[in-house]
DNA sequence: TTTATTATTAACCATTCGGTTAAACTAATT
DNA sequence: AATTAGTTTAACCGAATGGTTAATAATAAA
């Protein structure tokens, strides 16, 4: 039960403040629990930020899993990934923050969390998506384009709707209301633009 | 002379540790300059960040401001906008970390500087970007598509392919070297992305 | 040369930080 | 009732941290 609402508690604490201007005594109050339990249960404020980076990071997998059957075409796959990428961001807005701040410090817990992930379940591989892709230019469903230019833009143009809306507001000088139609409309703009861009 | 190496030091420090883990005593060290001369000059830490900041916005805004004419056309905006952001951000590999953190933060002082930064120079006005765009709308250079969406588009594919290169690369499990060559790949992958999803 | 202003320094400081400790409480087992 | 193991707490701690101070050096103006 405490430990439950120390990572509840932590998750915010992080995705508010990163791992260096999280406080450990800010989390301990936010979880109603005394600071020493934190340390009881978690040793550091360090494996505390990798508990939530690993908790974080495997809700986002087991969504893409959910998509990643063998038979997938590149069409559907277009429609689904920033489908799927956006709706779990608009919910779980801690997500991107925490992210964000792992990446942009060089992505060491990501790394490492990532690596553990795959050895323990075999059903999300890189090979996998290696294939799946491969066989698209194969059948000529999709422009050939190298497979990491493909995931950048794929990643690129779902994670970066959330960070980057303050510059694109500003360039613009309006203001966008983060509600339902924000997020339908993203979802459109950025699975019509894959499909205009690298179908056949 | 003091003040111009503290803000040199300051952001690679900002960049590498952010607002909450950069150190003053660390800046001042790397400045080779005593700490105290740093708030003699700055006052705060926070004071300081806000300099490195306006410094590091003014050097992409000057970039973007050479291209932006009113006879540009659309087809040229979506090759020289990748080109520009991308060069960029490799060159100034700070920018990236420091905005990046920024945003992540909601952008407060962000968002403080450009305000500032308008009103001193009315050169890049979003108005004149907007108009730009209701232009290639109304010829029928573009698709029609929300000004916003396609900002969105633009900002996300270029700033992003710094940010998310870790995390395509460990989906498809490979090791991508940051050279020429790549930089090369990511501004025709984004511009081809950007004519053909985009263009009439 | 004197005066006023700007730069620079070493030493200092209050506060906050992550982390520890030792004792006490709780609840199931024997 | 005694033992055991897991849980919880208040009080404590040394090391940093951002920031200050008061004295001094350098420079320019009078």
């Amino acid at each position: 039960m405490s430990k439950e609402k120390i990572l509840t508690a932590a998750k915010e604490e992080f995705a508010e403040f990163g791992l260096s201007g999280a406080r450990v005594s800010r989390i301990a109050e936010k979880a109603g629990i005394n600071k020493a339990m934190l340390f009881y249960y978690f040793s550091s404020k360090e494996n505390l930020y990798k508990s939530v980076l690993r908790q974080t990071i495997l809700g986002l997998m087991s969504q893409i899993k959910k998509i990643l059957t063998p038979d997938l075409k590149a069409s559907e796959f277009f429609e689904k990934m920033p489908e799927i990428y956006i709706n779990y961001f608009s919910k779980n807005k801690d997500f991107i923050k925490i992210m964000g701040r792992e990446l942009i410090n060089d992505g060491k817990h990501y790394k490492a969390i990532i690596r553990e992930t795959l050895e323990e379940d075999g059903r999300l591989t890189p090979s996998g998506i290696k294939e799946l892709i491969n066989k698209w230019i194969k059948n000529g469903e999709i422009k050939e384009e190298s497979q990491f230019n493909m995931m950048m833009n794929i990643v690129s143009l779902s994670l970066f709707s959330f960070i980057g809306k303050p510059i694109a507001e500003n360039i613009l000088d309006i203001n966008i209301k983060e509600d339902e139609i924000f997020y339908k409309n993203r979802i459109e703009s950025i699975s019509n633009l894959l499909k205009r861009g690298m179908l056949k």
